[in-house]
DNA sequence: TTTATTAAGGACCGAACGGTCCATAATAAT
DNA sequence: ATTATTATGGACCGTTCGGTCCTTAATAAA
């Protein structure tokens, strides 16, 4: 009964999240995110109400795809080559020298916007869980030989982790990278 | 034979510092700027040429700033402590719930700004050079244990850090802090 | 084919942005 | 007191910002 759209929403959500993922929320303005998806801004803001509204929306893209990757590339049976990937895969990931959204995030908005905080710290909290079951299968099947507590090593991994996106986002070089996630790791092989 | 200046540049540095190193360069405003320094539009564009520079000069500042503290605390004798010290200093630092400015830079400027990006490069290259110095000091001295490899060390502890800082900023529980801390502390008591 | 409904293009908006410029105020040297 | 020089306040600038709104285009149901 009425005109269809031509453009599909998650196509352009993931669209915007590239872009607020490279740049930050204030940096992508309007234009860009028009450019970039090729809406109209009436469509736009008829879709999604307003430039903040869509940024939520695409940052819960953003963590939903990323812990679907995440939670993958944990399953594996062996944990210790589990983590290690894991770690290698942000180091390496499909030409992204763009961090971690969520680590952006955390600097960009987080400070300033309670409702981002909240956001911010509940994916930090997923992946402390994933990292936390994933040492916890691999203490029972053997794979993961560590003294330490399982939460207090989940919680290193996903601050480290972290930390890397920091690095990787500011170009740092390869071999500074590789020689914090060689000592990571090490972490993993301990007689603690 | 000239009107004097009423106000001490290096103030409104500090100044202006607080403000980028909290909001970012984007969130600041002209008028923020003003503002909080108490100069006039005309006095600041005078003094430091545009936003761009007066934000260049700032985190110069805050990077001496900073590396004094760091190396300071580096520099007591018993390694493990002093570095303990260091990321307790990160935790609990006078009221500063921002981070690491570098840090935030890494996130907000270097990725499209080559300018920014070598700074903050060359900051995480001291913050590593004084970790390494501090490190072989240990293990002459016997204030550190570990068979790790210096420089790889030093790195870990470089990124490990901003990781913390990336945790502080997103105003993540402090035990999650803290028990990653002592992870990244145990490292420095091994037998490699 | 008409009708009801929604999509889309683009003109338009006020506000805020960073930045310039000039007239005036303040000072130190003469 | 005059003069040369610099600092300052504030008017002014064009641009861009996010956002609204109205007209027109497109479609599916009747």
């Amino acid at each position: 009964m009425a005109r269809p759209r031509n453009f599909d929403e998650e196509d352009v959500l993931r669209k915007a999240m590239t872009l607020f993922w490279s740049k930050g929320f204030e940096s992508t303005s309007l234009t860009d995110l028009l450019q970039a998806t090729g809406l109209s801004k009436s469509s736009l803001y008829e879709t999604f109400g307003s430039k903040h509204e869509l940024f939520l929306r695409a940052f819960e893209l953003y963590k939903k795809d990323r812990m679907v990757g995440f939670t993958a590339c944990l399953s594996q049976s062996n944990v210790y080559l589990a983590i290690s990937t894991a770690f290698q895969t942000v180091l390496d990931g499909k030409g992204n020298q763009m961090g971690c959204m969520t680590a952006n995030e955390a600097i960009e908005l987080a400070p300033h916007d309670p409702k981002l905080q909240e956001m911010v710290e509940s994916d930090f909290d997923e992946i402390e869980q994933v990292f936390l079951q994933a040492i916890e299968r691999g203490k029972q099947n053997g794979s993961l030989r560590t003294g330490i507590e399982s939460r207090k090593l989940a919680r290193f991994l996903t601050v480290s982790l972290q930390g890397i996106n920091v690095m990787i986002r500011a170009k740092a070089k390869r071999d500074v990278i590789e020689d914090s996630i060689f000592v990571i790791l090490e972490k993993l092989n301990e007689h603690g």
